[in-house]
RNA sequence: CGCGGGGUGGAGCAGCCUGGUAGCUCGUCAGGCUCAUAACCUGAAGGCCAGAGGUUCAAAUCCUCUCCCCGCAA
């Protein structure tokens, strides 16, 4: 099978490797463009350029897939397959009828729920048990194509949005080389997604980690995993940002009594902050102020003087 | 040269504006209290205040440059 691989970020990176190691004939691959990134606006290559390098592929980085010359490109290859994943950019009809075979997308959700590009932080923002990867045929509308193969896996409770990436995309890197398989053997079948079914995943946005101290325990603990490391959960302390990226839920057991604001400090021990919140407590175990480095929380109380009363929120 | 915060005993911070014995919380070590303890009390060790210049009688503190860390933005 001679194959065109479209991939940028981290999660694609699994899957290059294996598709590399499994005898497949990787023409090219095709990511973003290096990008100015980090503190002082470097230029830096996507993870799956880098990952292309050391494996020695031909790289190539359009920054409009579907222009004209992209395409005409991508036609040069003469590929059997296009295998896209975590690329960035939309394919449009036309580039979809390049390979001979099909274009093939492994997305990290089931199908049809979860649609978009950030399906793993979503999954865990909204409190799912169980998610996966689909592999499908691309269709012009977003992650809306028919499904060929797909693969449950349990959320652990103790997992945040890049441990999830982790196994997810490990889990899709087999994926893909079965689904390789199937189509190779010609035996597969292209299954429509239930369209009723769908949800979205949206990209997430900075605001998307805003915590609502209304919230259950639960449901904020939720979002500190799924924004988990980035956009990252994050409230206000005494006007500066501070960003919570590890907690645990605690249900006190005796009835509140005097009743406590959603957001206040309720107790600081030597390594233990608990933070009332709509309904049960939130214990703080990672976090970072604004401008400086992330921290456990023993380390967060020793050096600063904070109180029961105080209230979390207040820009 | 995108904007901003910061580098002070092992950790996290205060002190810097208004120069002049280096302080707090935690940790470590020793001792005490206790049935016992991660709790409490007492004491001790541990710092050329990121680095290099400069101003000054005197610099953690003021000025200049360098290195490193972080937030925003992407």
């Amino acid at each position: 099978m001679k194959i065109v691989f479209f991939g940028s970020d981290e999660f694609a990176v699994p899957s290059l490797k294996f598709l590399k190691s499994s005898g497949n004939e990787i023409a090219c691959v095709v990511t973003q463009p290096d990008r100015k990134k980090g503190r002082h606006l470097h230029l830096e290559g996507t993870p799956v350029k880098n990952t292309a390098l050391e494996l020695s592929l031909e790289i190539f980085q359009p920054q409009d897939i579907n222009s004209v010359a992209a395409i005409k490109v991508l036609k040069g290859f003469k590929p059997d397959l296009f295998v896209v994943i975590a690329y960035g950019q939309i394919l449009s009809s036309e580039i979809l009828t390049i390979p001979k075979i099909l274009a093939l997308n492994i997305h990290a959700s089931l199908l049809p729920k979860y649609r978009g590009a950030a399906p793993i932080n979503w999954v865990i923002i909204r409190g799912e048990k169980v998610t996966g990867v689909t592999a499908m045929k691309i269709k012009r509308e977003m992650d809306a194509g028919e499904i060929i193969l797909q693969e449950k896996s349990e959320i652990d409770p103790a997992d945040n949005a890049v441990t999830l990436a982790g196994k997810l995309s490990l889990l899709g890197s087999v994926l893909l080389i079965k689904s390789i398989k199937a189509v190779n053997n010609a035996k597969y079948k292209l299954v429509p997604q239930e369209e009723k079914a769908a949800s979205l995943a949206p990209k997430m946005k900075k605001n998307d980690g805003l915590i609502n101290w209304n919230d259950s325990a639960q449901e904020i603990n939720n979002l500190i995993r799924g924004c988990y490391d980035w956009p990252g959960a994050f409230t206000y302390y005494k006007g500066k940002l501070l960003k919570i990226f590890k907690a645990n839920v605690f249900l006190p057991l005796e009835p509140e009594g005097n009743k406590k604001i959603p957001g206040e400090i309720i107790r600081v021990l030597k390594d233990d902050l608990v933070i009332s919140t709509g309904k049960g407590d939130l214990v703080v175990e990672e976090l970072q102020v604004e401008g400086k480095r992330r921290m456990q929380i023993e380390e967060f109380i020793a050096g600063h003087k904070i109180a029961p009363g105080e209230v979390l929120g207040k820009k």
